[in-house]
DNA sequence: GTTGAAACCGGTTGTCT
DNA sequence: AGACAACCGGTTTCAAC
C-alpha cells in the first residue's frame, strides 16, 4: 500500500509523460522491465493512477478565455447544493468546480472562446439556476502556471 | 488549420482516454485505420495536443488537501511580478498559478497533505515572497467536479 | 479517403534465478 | 522480487486503388 522511492519515480515520470515505455522507465530507475511494468499495474488497480488522458492547447482550438467565477448560494432552501451541484457537472465550460470556504461558497474554473460566449454562458447558464445568490468573475489574463503534476 | 467534426470527436475521444487504440478510434469515428492515424500525428505537431499524462489520485498519494490562495503584490517595485511569477514556478505544491482580474493579483491552486504542511508552506515559502503585499486562503471542501476535459 | 501487407516495436506472460 | 525470452498485438509506413 506504501510508496517507494521507485513508485514515486514512476509516478513522476507518468504525470509527465505517459508515453514514456516500459523500458525507458526501467532505465531511468534503474530496474529491469518486468518490475516495472508490475509496480505500474499495481497503481493502475490501486486507483493511485486514475487514467491517462491527452491534454490539449486550449488556446489552439478557440477557447482564448478563462475565468474563475465565485458563486453564493441562496441557503434558506436545503436542497439547493445537490441541484446545483448536478447542474454545473452538466456544463462542460466548467472544468472545475469546489465548494470552498469563505466569502463565498463555490470557485469554479470556466472556459469559453471569448467575452461574447462568457456572457452567454453566465447569463443564460449561470444565473438561471435558481439556487444562486449572489455570483462575481475574475477573469485570466495570464496563465503564470499550469500544470496537473502533483509532485512526489 | 480548421477542426472539423471528426477531429473534434478525436480529441474528445484522446481527453477521455489516451490509451485508446487507433483501431478502437478509427471504428468511433468510422473512418480507418489510416486517415485516423495521420489525423492525430497532425493534431500533436500542430501542437494542439500537447501532451499524454497519467492523472494521478491526490487522495490516494496523501494530498488530502487542496487550497486556493488569494494573493494581492505591493505594486512599488516594477520588478515583483517577474520576481513573483518565476518564484511560484518553482513550488511543486503550486499547481496553477494565474494572472487575474479583480480585487486581488493571483489565484493558486495549492495542494498539500493538510493543515500543518499548508501552515509550512504558506509561512515560509509564501509569505517569504518580499513582493507579496497581501494574502487570503480558501479551503476546498468539496471538489464537485475536477476534469482536464475541454468540451468540443 | 480505403484496403492490405510488411517491418518494427512495445506490452504481456511464463519461467527462471 | 528481479531478469530473461517468447508471443501477441499495436503502431507505422508503404503501395495500390
Amino acid at each position: 500500500m506504501e510508496l517507494d522511492t521507485i513508485d514515486r519515480q514512476l509516478l513522476n515520470l507518468l504525470q509527465e509523460n505517459a508515453l514514456l515505455t516500459v523500458r525507458e522507465l526501467a532505465e531511468r530507475v534503474h530496474l529491469s522491465i518486468t518490475p516495472v511494468h508490475d509496480r505500474i499495474k499495481k497503481l493502475e488497480n490501486q486507483g493511485i493512477i486514475e487514467k491517462y488522458v491527452a491534454l490539449i492547447n486550449r488556446k489552439r482550438i478557440g477557447r482564448g478565455m478563462m475565468v474563475y467565477c465565485f458563486i453564493t448560494l441562496d441557503k434558506q432552501r436545503q436542497e439547493s447544493f445537490q441541484e446545483f451541484n448536478e447542474a454545473i457537472r452538466q456544463l462542460p465550460e466548467v472544468l472545475e468546480c469546489s465548494v470552498v470556504s469563505g466569502n463565498f461558497d463555490y470557485l469554479l474554473k470556466v472556459i469559453v472562446s471569448d467575452m461574447e460566449a462568457y456572457n452567454t454562458f453566465y447569463q443564460s447558464k449561470l444565473s438561471v439556476l435558481h439556487s444562486v445568490s449572489h455570483m462575481s468573475s475574475s477573469f485570466v489574463m495570464e496563465e503564470v502556471k499550469s500544470t496537473t503534476q502533483i509532485g512526489l
